[in-house]
DNA sequence: CTGCTTTGTCAACACGTGTTGGCATACAAT
DNA sequence: ATTGTATGCCAACACGTGTTGACAAAGCAG
């Protein structure tokens, strides 16, 4: 299977196709004959090489956050450096409409949502964990990372809300920051939050 | 159209199936013939009632998100006012599937998305605005928060990720609030957050 | 009771969907 | 050149969709 194949083209064709119509219409309203339009070819080579609609979504969304190694950043840094990549993942449209699918179909199929839960889990939680001490803290501090996180991702990339949009990056990196930033080392829950310490 | 129609009963059971479908499967998922074995009756009366599949949408959709009037409130309790209020409005299922048809909706359907940006733009921003000096500041503000906000909903009550949903309500509306209140009155941008002001 | 409007059901249409099998062509191996 | 196989296109299927019009029953007006 290391060999390239004839068709490997074509494979490859299909999947950039899909991944744009997905990233674009969602799962639902994507359709095969839109993907084999996009890329030029019968709808039926999409089935013989992914088998059905699910089998392209699949290979369409797996996706990875590459999440930066927050074990070597200055821990007062670490906000600004978690927003500032995902902004940029975003932000860096061409080959980054992973996301994009991820999220927009994570809403209407279950198992994009899966997907994303998983993903979320996974990379997120692990990210997360290196930063905090107690491991008791990790799925709360987790959890309101990506409430801050996919909530800018939904209003600036999905739904386009125009002064979320308007934003320069700077601006936004630097008020997100703060707030990711407190999610991951400052005080949680009704603890007080001006404490001597 | 002050009198009661004998036709009321089943446009209000029409309405109310389709809100539940809609809230449950997004816009595309839902069928028409889905609406009406819900309402127990036939699906063409749908389509007498509110001409087209649209039509229903945008009568299932008409939404208000009943913020609280901020100008009452003490200017540090803001954040808490507000993300409380939100996150009860989640919560309290029963007739509030209001706001998961519309962000389920939005992601996919053009008309609803067009719909969340301008209640979002309208309502938001005038919340925002019975608070913050600086007009030219309103929206930028009312953006950021309205990211802290949808992602809020968007992780526990869409995606349901379970760090998100373990969360109890008072623990969540302390983390947020801190987070909402600084996006209301706190330096945004690149301003020094801890000057001396 | 006789007519007329309203409320509802039934059956069907035209269309787009995912999916399948058959058939031509281009390539690879002998 | 002659096989055999991989690659591609075409036509069709079975099904579900939004939508429409004809027709029956129920309520009301005279």
């Amino acid at each position: 299977m290391a060999f390239t194949k004839r068709s490997d083209k074509t494979r490859a064709a299909i999947l950039a196709a899909a991944r744009q119509r997905f990233a674009a219409d969602g799962f639902e309203r994507t359709t095969i004959r839109a993907i084999a339009a996009e890329a030029g070819i019968d709808p039926s080579m999409v089935m013989r090489y992914y088998g059905s609609k699910d089998g392209v979504f699949a290979a369409a969304a797996d996706v990875d956050l590459r999440l930066p190694d927050l074990a070597t950043v200055p821990r007062d840094e670490l906000g600004e450096t978690l927003v500032r990549h995902w902004v940029q993942r975003w932000e860096g449209g061409l080959s980054d409409e992973l996301l994009v699918i991820l999220l927009r179909s994570a809403i209407t199929n279950e198992t994009a949502a899966e997907k994303l839960r998983t993903i979320f889990g996974a990379q997120v939680a692990k990210a997360v964990a290196t930063v905090v001490d107690d491991p008791a803290e990790v799925p709360t501090r987790a959890g309101l990372v990506a409430t801050q996180m996919l909530g800018l991702a939904l209003c600036r990339d999905i739904l386009r809300l125009p002064p979320v949009v308007a934003l320069d990056v700077d601006t936004l990196v630097a008020s997100v920051s703060v707030t990711v930033q407190r999610y991951l080392t400052g005080p949680i829950g009704r603890e007080r939050s001006g404490g001597p310490a």
